[in-house]
DNA sequence: GTGACATATCGTCCGTAGACTGATAGTCCA
DNA sequence: TGGACTATCAGTCTACGGACGATATGTCAC
């Protein structure tokens, strides 16, 4: 207990972090362009913060995508882990 | 400022609301399936509260679809407020 | 070497997420 | 008129969201 939080913002993370390295931006440009720290955006893709919806909004404007394309895979992603 | 985050509540507001009238089931009942408390989707229904992804997860794991699904017209819900 | 850059991580701070109790009010039906 | 059901709302409480400063580590080029 709770694992199945834990697996879920590890599985944000993941696909936070592959969206970010795709676009070839460091968390710093990432956290500038979504209006949020860097070091926030860095714990997110640590899987150790839990954002709310607006802060997903913000992050996932910074990446040039919605919230739902951003989560499309996000509950298959974290059955995956472990 | 910030009415941008006033849009997006409202907006996700509207569409918890819509999926759980859709089900036929009360806010006490979409309570007790997600395990959030009664006065939470309540708030959540009325743009007041601001969930955060794993809460989001409970959420529409209790109304039977994926945060994605539930997503999907969020940001441009958010766009025709007011 | 040292310098710039990227990330992780720590600690502090304020505001709010989220659970809970309880009160109020509206609707519907016996 | 009553009670069952539903939703809004106030208030309290603990835990955590999210900003910020600072340090540490590693990598690369010069």
């Amino acid at each position: 207990m709770n694992e199945s939080r834990v697996k879920i913002l590890l599985a944000l993370g993941q696909l936070v972090k592959q969206r970010r390295t795709a676009l070839g931006i460091s968390q710093e440009e990432l956290g500038l362009r979504a209006n949020l720290d860097r070091t926030y955006i860095s714990g997110i893709e640590r899987g150790v913060r839990n954002p709310s919806i607006t802060a997903l909004v913000s992050l996932t404007r910074g990446l040039g995508i919605t919230v739902a394309n951003l989560l499309e895979n996000l509950e298959i992603e974290a059955d995956n882990i472990k």
